[in-house]
DNA sequence: CATTAAAGTCAACAGTTGTTTACTAAAAAT
DNA sequence: ATTTTTAGTAAACAACTGTTGACTTTAATG
């Protein structure tokens, strides 16, 4: 499992690895591998298994940190931008396959990630403005959290591993942006429109 | 190329393509393969161009769309959705490659979206409130946005091609987040701090 | 210590891969 | 009408792939 996620983090998509490079990087013959998996396949939802074991452990650590009060948004990004550092190949592994796996390897981490946004739809409901809000927007709002950092996590990896600067600068976007998704949700009434009649999408994407 | 994007889009990794394998569902004998391209390298690379050119199509096709003026985002949104589903597999393409990809695909990609972002931030800085931040926050809140398409367009994906039920859901969803980012954009001020001392993402990720 | 289970090895297989070279048909340009 | 360019073909190559069955070593258990 190591010598596949260390294969990935180094580029490769795991639906172009072979068996056999595997193997060679495990430092093992062939054949072994069928002593620990049937198949690819099965090694693929094991990695996923793993790797998400982890990001729930960082998730705890995050939840759990002990925060100045003040700006805990920008503390708690900081937390999970190390423990991102310390684990760097996991999390790259989660990013590749998200999109870019396999039908199980994607159905697996979507699963994972569905997750993640009901428990973080979860303690929004415990602030002021938010118990207020229907779960399905709170849903919402966990979700669009959850997708900017996942985003901002991929952007994150591409970057070469000894790149403080640029990583200062991606991490203090990240905390930008989580601060506008906040005051969007505290802005936000279930039934309304935008306050007046111009939008600001025009060239949305 | 299109052979290799239907391969793709049918739910493979650009990269787990053999050259055979593309060859033989453009219906053409393997050696064929060199008339057009060096190796698959060129190949991708191609796709991403010929992708993104169709991208930027829609894109000025949802910026000059005439509109009601009053909910100009849902309208934004429908016109969006409704290329991607006439061009789905060239946005299975991109969407699948963009973190899965190799190397140069990842980073033609970016460099796609990064000008998407820049065009998008120059946008913005048309209406009042906006005119007055920096182009650094506008750009901040410009990639919040497409990173949010994106996502919901990954989503969007996985679904099958004849489920309106599930897409008209996750349209609707996709709305109320760029909402939700016009609003805190629109609450945004460039040196402040959020409101009041605690904060909401206690289980950030 | 003896036994049993788990992990690893070796050699072989049939199938697939990327790439080459020399040759041919069709299309475009002269 | 003839030349030239482009796209496609056929056959062959060495290299690599997934998977197998029969053995051997290592580790754990009673």
């Amino acid at each position: 499992m190591d010598a596949a996620i260390r294969e990935v983090a180094s580029g490769r998509g795991f639906a172009s690895l072979s068996l056999r490079e595997i193997t060679r990087e495990a430092g093992v013959v062939p054949a072994s591998f069928y002593r620990h998996f049937r198949d690819m396949d099965e090694l693929g939802l094991a990695l996923v298994d793993e790797t998400c074991r982890q990001l729930r452990k960082l998730i705890r650590a995050v939840r759990t940190t002990k925060l100045p009060g003040n700006n805990m948004l920008a503390a708690s990004v900081s937390t999970f931008l190390h423990y991102v550092n310390a684990n760097r190949s996991a999390f790259h592994f989660l990013s590749r396959e998200r999109y870019g796996g396999s039908t199980p390897i994607r159905a697996a981490i979507a699963r994972e990630i569905r997750g993640f946004v009901i428990d973080l739809a979860a303690d929004f409901s415990e602030y002021p403005h938010f118990n207020q809000l229907p779960r399905e927007d709170l849903e919402m709002l966990a979700s669009l959290l959850v997708n900017t950092v996942v985003s901002m996590l991929g952007d994150l990896l591409e970057l070469p591993e000894d790149h403080p600067d640029a990583k200062g600068a991606l991490s203090e976007k990240l905390s930008k942006q989580m601060r506008v998704i906040v005051l969007g949700g505290l802005a936000w009434q279930p039934g309304k429109k935008l306050p007046s009649g111009e939008s600001i999408s025009r060239g949305l994407s």
